[in-house]
DNA sequence: GTTGACATGTAATTGGTTACATGATTAG
DNA sequence: CTAATCATGTAACCAATTACATGTCAAC
């Protein structure tokens, strides 16, 4: 139940319609929290239904303008103080590693490469990004920063791992 | 569709029961890709009936054990070789960390420190089970020791992460 | 004979993905 | 006038979670 969070998250410092929050999801949030459209739009009608957002405005185009009520912001508060976050993390990369047995040496020391390169080039994106956003001094843009942090130092772990991992397969105990 | 492919892949260099599949998930693959019992025994059934599981025998309380096919091999080395593994991973801890503004100072820095807590914790847990478990030569034994060597990458950097932006919001820019 | 491990299943619900469908407004 | 952007929604499907339901066999 993270995306209706997300959704109260953004409208925090902001007011925004679902479209406004789609745009701010994608070049923000989308890297950790993935959401579709559909999937927005049904959730703020929740949201709205059972009080924790409030329909602020109307605009041109059936335009919904949604804005954070009280209970909204206890919501947040409460799921970010008092709720544990999830422990276990599906990877289908690591999942994928368990079976390489199942591949010749060569296939196997071709799959750790291959995601030593997607590391690589992930790291890449988050460089970039940290470059090129002019980053406000809103609350996502300040946070933001933090959570890009973890991506650059998990992409290199990842490719410092994929290197290594390629490295015990070549030379076998 | 991860877990079709985790439980051809269990079956690689064993025979199993639905059951006998489980209790090796809780003790290999649930830390990369969680499974319910309902899962597991409903997806056994597809497996089967799609060609690519056997029932290589059926024993005392309804048992029935599984074996892995010819097509059942060539789709779990068609997945490990030509299926891009998923790019973005969700963390409900990084979605929080965006909206820690919502916090007070002081509950923000505890978020984090709980999370550092939180990383020290799975790594000394990633520990016990390197040196208390007792490692066989089958596949997933070998290259689990290879999955668990991310596991104990991450979380040490996990904890040095915390620890990096507890600090940054106590002295702040 | 009773407890614990063995063993399999179904049903209801939730969260997420993909695809489809529609239409208004603005800028060139 | 026409293309791009704005804007919202529905429907079908799939994967995963939770809870329920049932029963067998072995060991003590």
């Amino acid at each position: 139940m993270s995306l209706r969070h997300a959704l109260l998250g953004l409208l925090v410092d902001r007011q925004g319609s679902g479209y406004d929050l789609m745009k701010l999801f994608e070049t923000s949030l989308a890297n950790v929290w993935p959401a579709t459209q559909s999937q927005v739009y049904g959730e703020l009608g929740k949201l709205a239904d059972g009080g924790l957002l409030a329909v602020a405005a109307e605009g041109p185009r059936g335009r919904k303008e949604y804005s954070l009520t009280e209970s909204g912001l206890a919501e947040l508060r409460h799921w970010l103080v008092d709720v544990e976050p999830t422990r276990v993390h599906r990877s289908d990369m690591l999942l994928r590693v368990f079976f390489l047995g199942a591949l010749t040496r060569e296939e196997a020391h071709t799959f750790l490469v291959k995601e030593q390169l997607r590391a690589s080039q992930d790291h890449d994106a988050y460089e970039d990004i940290k470059e090129k956003i002019d980053w406000g001094d809103d609350m996502i843009s300040v946070n933001g920063r933090i959570a890009l942090e973890f991506g650059l130092r998990l992409s290199a772990m990842r490719e410092e791992w994929a290197q290594w991992a390629a490295d015990q397969l070549t030379v076998p105990s």
